[in-house]
DNA sequence: GGTGAAACTTCTAATAA
DNA sequence: TTATTAGAAGTTTCACC
């Protein structure tokens, strides 16, 4: 769980994979001055120490029929009850991100539908979960930012 | 902008690189029992009709120093002034989501932070923005979902 | 649309430095 | 740790279904 020590080298390998993980090897190595099976070395190493755990496809949710987003936020009756409740929202598929808060809300999470309609029995699903005493909806109406990458060039540059 | 087809070849396609996008072409053609040609095609097909949009690494934020998550609702004096503030707020790159709302916020934000000092003067920053009359924050002390693989796999499974 | 094979590129592991 | 190298593997194109 601790920090892993990444030098210059590490972050360029990341920094340029970020964009796009099929970079061949071979030209990040051409970029940075190394050869291709010192890239391969250190890309293995970052798997295995955890910081890479995996890659994914962007790919666009409008295109595939689910262009709604609203943030839920959830008011439990009991705190203790945060462990099932989560547990019950991982089973909801549309549901992709919760989190444990402190604020207003005990959990908020983060919908993906089809549309309203989609969206309303989603909600009602969440609603019925016992231990939910209440929930918030925000219904997003664009998507103005949705930017890891920048963020990662910010920490790969901090060095 | 408009939805796509994609047949139940593309889907197959798509539910094994969206757990790892460097699955050879080989191993996928193997699987649906096509020829690599056909898998190189159709991916490049998907990528130009911009459902792919591109493809990332899942880092470990942790790892990286960065464990703090906050997301940070936002009041506005004026609506008409969203778009200014998106501008300012793109220009953190703290703020990895930002959506435009319904409900009780105007704008509503997510920031990954290295810990609360760094988080308390991103959110000063916030706070400066012209426009913004008040925000409210919500820290997150789990994140105990975040998994778009799954709802992928149940999209691509709807047919 | 798809295939299969050829030509080309990249990966990977072993060896050596 | 890194570089080199060579064989294995993967990608990409194209003539032909």
């Amino acid at each position: 769980m601790s920090k892993v020590k990444l030098d210059e080298i590490d972050h360029q390998i990341l920094d340029m994979l970020i964009d796009n993980t099929r970079t061949p090897f071979t030209d990040i190595a051409k970029k940075l001055l190394i050869s291709a099976g010192t890239v391969h070395v250190r890309v293995k190493k970052m798997e295995e120490s955890g910081i890479i755990k995996g890659s994914s496809l962007t790919l666009d949710y409008v295109k595939l029929g689910y262009s709604f987003i609203a943030y839920v936020g959830i008011f439990l009756e009991k705190t203790h009850q945060t462990k099932f409740v989560l547990e019950r929202l991982s089973q909801i598929p549309y549901v992709t991100v919760a989190h444990i808060t402190t604020g207003k809300f005990n959990i908020f999470c983060k919908i993906r539908a089809k549309d309203t309609t989609h969206a309303k029995n989603i909600i009602f699903k969440i609603d019925d979960i016992d231990g939910i005493s209440r929930t918030e909806t925000m219904i997003s109406l664009e998507e103005s930012i949705n930017d890891k990458k920048r963020l990662m060039h910010t920490i790969f540059n901090e060095l």
